[in-house]
DNA sequence: CTCCGTTATGTTACCGGTAACATTGGTACA
DNA sequence: TGTACCAATGTTACCGGTAACATAACGGAG
């Protein structure tokens, strides 16, 4: 064999080693090796220890790729994100990584920036790793995107979002609803004029899902709907430049309370307000969502709702670990798992039942 | 051909195509079709419009996990995070991930959670993907896994940190260095009690390179080093019990500075200090480290540090292209990218020198 | 003492691509 | 007309594992 590797030239890697050279330094053959590894308690005893310090003293470590090629199935949870760059992800990755970690699955990555196009791209990028599962952030893909995923036959989990009749299993809650929660709340306070500051729609989808919730609940309540839009990056400024705008009006139209898109934009009108001469709670309402770690230390502390994103993450994995699972064939039901999105109520939205009490 | 795998049970994928599918409807041989992909200018006009359509026609996706074990190279590079959940690794990543995009290469992630043996393991994990380089967070690794990364045969990249004399291709900025800019940034507006606040050592240990830096910048400048350490997990309780512990002394012994190990602990403190009376940055000035989004929106605003955590991640994303680029081998060299950490001054540390002018 | 079921291990072929070398046909040029 | 060479494509073996199907050794039941 070794004569065989000599005479051609060798395609093999240099340095490293493979399960034949420990399988050869064993004496056994390499399928026992892979045993030892995938079923170790197909090996006996003497030759489990035996296998032990001979990966420990060369400091083999088994081809994820040849075996993924060799068994069909990679070991690989593929994910794709929105905006790897923000908080609200990097705590739905660190769930699924941690829920992950013990079942030797490997997390793979791509960022989509909110954009269709490139989520389609990463999509099809992944599917030539064959992934053992595909975590999913939204629900609107491209028709050429939800084909492929339609015609895979792996868990697609769409974890974040909440939608009922997908045909994927998911994880998350409703977007739509979280617009209506803050109005119920700011209506029971008895307030009538509410408006909605965001970015520019487009950016990220969730935003306008929120939008929507505040819409139909105010049309539901017969008030007039009002959603403010700002055309700037950053959600402080954002924040900032709403409430400048909204407050800067006749005393009579002025808003009783702003619900804002993202905690962020929150904290942006909170932190300016005192410029704007306002004094917060007292001349305006605040609310704000996602309840970012800075929300509850801002004076006054911001009203908002929070996602437990953590858990978001780790229940999107479990549920991939769950359909792989040769358990019950049962368990292949469709997941529909409605996590809860609790409303925080802070300072920032507790004068009007003062006042009007 | 289909008949020997209709004979025997075929462990084949059922649904999915492979390169030999595509072959087969195209009339030529599987080689010619990876070809089309990896060195299309090989492929005749013809061949390749026909190839195109058929690809397109039934949605093959090569395998990166055939491909990556045929050609003892697969496409991935890894790299291993400290902490997911938090913004400065997530722009790393974003870098990363943004410089990767064109060349074809997948980044595959792991958390270490600022733990070595987390991170060794990590790294063996990693190893079996037969990565095409390794990007870390840390230069304190443990003893295997320093072994295990000298013995790669891979370019291994460490960033953020900045170390001379390691073996290992280094894109970030010195951490010690950026406690000693601030301190002298203190001293040049004629500070002398300046105190640093951290959490508890150990947990991110760059926060203790910073106090390092800090505290050599002290005993050079003949001032007593005083390193306040508060045990709680929330950044923002530091920063505001560190402020409230600090500056509840009397008059004389009270810090007239005060430099946080982050900037969410300076927040923390800022947005607490009314609370304990305080008027910054009249009574104490204040700086943090890392420019966080909030940052230049308190009040005052913060002054901080800048590192420019996207470029560090694109650098290190460069740095292995680069390394691969079949080009000059001189590029083999070790690549030693200090960034620069900007220092921007804002209104917490502005109030000494108009004191003692 | 034989048969049978276990347990521990081996043989063989194959996963889906690609490197290296081989082949074919056409074209330029002596 | 023969040779050299290039462009386009094919043959073969192999990457490093694993599934499926042997096989060997052993112990207990009949």
């Amino acid at each position: 064999m070794t004569q065989k590797q000599a005479t051609r030239t060798t395609r093999r890697k240099a340095g490293s080693y493979t399960i034949h050279d420990v399988a050869a330094l064993a004496g056994v053959s390499s399928i026992t090796v892979s045993r030892y590894f995938n079923s170790p308690d197909k090996v006996s005893d003497a030759l489990r220890e035996r296998l032990r310090d001979i990966i420990e003293r060369i400091g083999y470590v088994p081809s994820q790729v040849a075996g993924g090629l060799a068994s069909g199935h990679g070991r690989v949870v593929c994910a794709v994100m929105q905006n790897i760059a923000s908080a609200t992800f990097a705590d739905l990755v660190k769930g699924m990584t941690d829920e992950l970690q013990a079942s030797g699955l490997q997390l793979l990555l791509a960022n989509a920036q909110y954009s269709q196009t490139l989520e389609e791209q990463a999509i099809r990028t992944f599917v030539g790793w064959h992934p053992t599962a595909l975590i999913l952030t939204r629900h609107d893909h491209s028709t050429n995107a939800e084909a492929m995923l339609r015609a895979l036959k792996i868990p697609v989990v769409e974890a974040w979002g909440f939608v009922t009749g997908r045909p994927f299993h998911q994880v998350g809650f409703p977007h739509v609803e979280t617009g209506a929660i803050l109005v119920r709340h700011f209506l029971d306070q008895g307030a009538t004029r509410i408006r909605f500051v965001m970015a520019d729609a487009g950016e990220d989808f969730r935003a306008s899902q929120r939008a929507q919730g505040y819409d139909e609940a105010m049309q539901a309540a017969g008030l007039k709907s009002d959603i403010h839009i700002v055309q700037t990056n950053d959600d402080f400024d954002v924040g900032a430049l709403g409430i400048e705008a909204l407050t800067h009006v006749s005393p009579e139209s002025r808003p009783q309370a702003i619900i804002f898109a993202n905690d962020n934009m929150a904290a942006g009108a909170i932190l300016h307000a005192p410029s704007c001469g306002l004094a917060l709670p007292r001349d305006c309402a605040i609310a704000g969502f996602g309840d970012a770690p800075i929300s509850a230390r801002l004076k006054p502390a911001l009203t908002t709702l929070r996602p437990d994103r953590y858990r978001i993450g780790q229940h999107a994995a479990r549920t991939v670990l769950n359909q792989l699972a040769p358990g019950t064939e049962a368990q292949q039901n469709k997941v529909e798992d409605l996590l809860p999105c609790e409303l925080l109520v802070r300072d920032s939205s507790r004068v009007l039942l003062s006042t009007h009490s």
